[in-house]
DNA sequence: ATGTCGTGATCCATATTGTGGACCCTTATG
DNA sequence: CATAAGGGTCCACAATATGGATCACGACAT
């Protein structure tokens, strides 16, 4: 048993997480295949497996695979850990009223940041490049950068280099000189823009939030169609965006503290 | 490949389980082995692909294992089809805060009941009875007998069959005949009762909640020491807790609503 | 100091376990 | 009614996981 070991176990999480990824929409086993790079016996196997645990579940009808109960329990269990969206659920809803366009809270997760919860937008002209489940490597599109931008220097060149083969073969106007003089840009601004890079006229205005320690952990961010994202309004967002940013962050710190309470063993029954 | 197969994922999901059973306070590599019925190698092997996915993480100083930023991530992405904590978190602070007794959501998890929240009560004694976390069998503790008896009969009597194993050996003090009673006054009562019968002294109320289509999914309830539950006051809890579990179903419906609007399938970069 | 118990982590020969190319079935499509 | 696209499955092959034994560390107790 050396450091490696129990590859198909790796699999079947890396499954797991994009099924995650499609949550709410479901997916199909070939896009599933296509996207985890398995064949179709071996994904299959798998997701009875994941199926078997609950933490996926089929439809019988369409056949297309979603998160299971056993997810949300688990993630509910580790809510206390890492609850951002419970903290920054109102924000968002407060900014995409405010804004009339669609806002976001996304979250850190190594590499990359996953869009947790999208709440949409009234104005009628509505851009979709953003969707609960996606991910982008740090720094490419508006919460993703700001992430990056709250992150110390020395970080940064880790993340730049260890996403430089995904930023290569998916993210061409992202090369990373360009993410480096982004992040100088928002932190000069105070908030993150994306104008148009990932889809075109799709643009967006982000802020990190961060934990008690000012780790940067995730972002809230607005999008819409190039028009309606000038440079006046950019400003007026940055700042309702860090308004908001600190109401999560005041949350939090509070939470947290509550987290760290010390609690007692305790003697458990097990199923 | 038959039915079966990857085993290795099998248990690799029920340790992911067993580690966020002990959210919050940490679990070590032993009690992790006992619980599982493991052998260490195995488990740790398991434990270190959990952790190169993210869904759990070790303190590097104590060597205790936590539930990871992936599987936050994941439940959050699972939130939308399952979110009850989302919508029953105020309910509970409002019960706790009402009967200054400790409150608590949980919700049904194929033939068990799993705690997700507990809020602290205010009143001095309190009984420990009850962690976020635990889970017990359908019919064991308020909460869960009333999940149990808000199931069709014929379901009820699937569950206590697939149960009968756990409940001889790991609760006496549960035959099947005393949970089929439970289930009966729970009904006629309106709200079921756990006079004690999981730590002495300490009792509870429980209510259930249903999905948009009558399910029981989870259940609302307060657990305090016996002398604070005596009938009177027990009727008062059940009538509170069967107002906050109309609220929350109302939630629950409104959402779920939304959930199943369409939703075009979208292309998607993934890491 | 030093013995010993509890816990965490690891080695490595064994055989059980997973792998994936080829194939079948069902449902949409022209 | 042909054809394609997607979902699901078989089975010979070999790579993979298994777990008893062993080591390493820290916390006491003597």
């Amino acid at each position: 048993m050396d450091f490696s070991g129990a590859q198909s176990v790796d699999r079947a999480l890396g499954l797991l997480a994009l099924v995650g990824r499609h949550a709410g929409r479901g997916v199909g086993l070939s896009t599933l295949v296509e996207e985890s790079g398995l064949n179709k016996p071996t994904a299959r196997r798998l997701l009875l497996a994941l199926m078997r645990a609950g933490f996926v579940e089929q439809d019988e009808a369409t056949r297309r695979y979603y998160l299971g109960a056993e997810s949300y329990v688990l993630g509910s269990l580790a809510a206390p850990r890492y609850g951002l969206l419970q903290f920054a659920m109102d924000s968002v809803v407060r900014l995409s009223r405010q804004t009339q366009d669609s806002a976001f809270v996304s979250v850190r997760r190594d590499l990359v940041s996953v869009c947790l919860h999208r709440e949409e937008g009234t104005y009628p002209v509505r851009t979709h490049a953003l969707q609960t489940g996606f991910e982008h490597p740090l720094g490419c599109g508006a919460g993703s950068l700001a992430i990056l931008a709250a992150l110390p220097d020395a970080e940064i060149e880790t993340v730049l280099e260890a996403n430089a083969p995904v930023l290569a073969a998916s993210y061409p106007l992202y090369p990373p000189e360009r993410i480096r003089a982004d992040v100088a840009a928002t932190r000069a601004r105070g908030y993150a823009l994306n104008p148009g890079l990932i889809v075109a006229n799709s643009w967006g205005v982000g802020v990190a939030i961060r934990d008690r320690f000012g780790r940067a952990i995730g972002a809230l961010s607005i999008a819409a169609i190039d028009t309606r994202l000038h440079p006046p309004r950019q400003a007026e967002i940055g700042a309702l965006l860090a308004a908001e940013a600190t109401r999560v962050e005041q949350k939090l710190a509070q939470r947290q503290s509550v987290y760290f309470t010390p609690v007692p063993e305790t003697p458990r029954k097990s199923a």
